[in-house]
DNA sequence: AACTATACGGACCACTAGTCCGTTTGGCGA
DNA sequence: TCGCCAAACGGACTAGTGGTCCGTATAGTT
């Protein structure tokens, strides 16, 4: 990749990346707003990025690197915790950057299953799942405890206090990991 | 509303139904095309449904009804196993209206949570949720519950046998309802 | 310095949701 | 039955979008 490309990659990734935050609503930022404020042509735009829907998922799985290393898997902990801590992780992201996420997994064809991010996350609470309870159904449930923080159940819900989501994840990862401190079924043993 | 104006609405709404059934994606039916297929001008459908979520939003409650009535809550029988019908329920109809319901819930602007159905269901299963384990967190379960049928997490699954669905939905409904005949946690009293 | 693969930019295209206004018509009151 | 007008109609028109294309410029190599 040639010096210069890299640079515009970067300039457009980091335009973007204002316009969206800076934006109420995803279709108010469009590819020539993109291009524009970072002094770039739409030609560029788009070789770089295929189409609009791509330069959102370099975008978002960008950002989302930080995540990936702030929440290792530590085998040391109660899977439910970890569940837990992952899904508020989550919840503060979509929180962060809601307009960009509103993008993301508003984009059509699927597109909020199809990024890395997704898959990762997935796949580590799959894991989290399978240890708590079995792997039964971890593959399914794990793709229900992230759905329950889509990013525009999060929008719908916007005026929540921080408490109220995290007694609703709670509750929801407590009961389906098996507990970790919940006022329910308080008194259940960890393993099956 | 005058004899006319029905009668162009039912035409708009049955064209618009027979598009987006024999579509693949939402976005291959445009306006023009459920104009010229109901046989009326442009106009007549803004001004009737206001804009595309407007109308897509009307086909959707219009052909929501049928659940509605099939599912009627029951005091009888146990909340969980009622919950596992509405989400089966539900389930069913995202694969029968497959475009329809993608092209509701990602129509941006928080189009999926804005419907009447959505309001309905929503508070069905909060009922559900409250009676089998306590008011506390009902409100958000219920929001994850139906999440976890999100139409493009359903396409996103599309080669699941029913099987499968019905193993994730049991597991799932389970865990936060507190049982019914499912493997984990069984002996835990309805009550708290 | 010369050369070429790579990248650039912005005019251009096809198409869309939504508007506007001159024309038509349903249905009511006389 | 007739006339009237609010209500409804239709489709040309607009503004704006994502995406393409190709002549031009340049990075980097030999």
């Amino acid at each position: 990749m040639r010096a210069d490309a890299l640079r515009n990659r970067e300039s457009v990734l980091a335009a973007a990346g204002r316009l969206f935050d800076a934006a109420t609503d995803p279709d108010q930022v469009s590819m020539d707003d993109i291009a524009a404020a970072a002094g770039v042509g739409k030609g560029t735009l788009f070789r770089r990025f295929g189409d609009r829907i791509g330069l959102i998922r370099a975008l978002y799985e960008q950002r989302g690197l930080r995540l990936r290393d702030a929440l290792a898997v530590s085998p040391t902990r109660p899977a439910a915790e970890q569940a837990v801590d992952l899904l508020r992780a989550m919840l503060r992201f979509k929180l962060d950057n809601r307009v960009l996420t509103l993008a993301l997994e508003s984009a059509g064809g699927g597109s909020p299953y199809r990024n890395e991010a997704y898959d990762h996350w997935h796949a580590v609470l799959t894991g989290l799942v399978a240890e708590a309870r079995g792997p039964q159904t971890a593959d399914y449930l794990a793709h229900a405890l992230l759905a329950a923080v889509r990013s525009d159940l999060v929008e719908h819900l916007r005026d929540w206090p921080e408490d109220r989501w995290h007694e609703g994840l709670n509750a929801l990862v407590g009961s389906v990991l098996g507990d970790g401190g919940l006022s329910t079924c308080t008194s259940r043993s960890p393993v099956m």
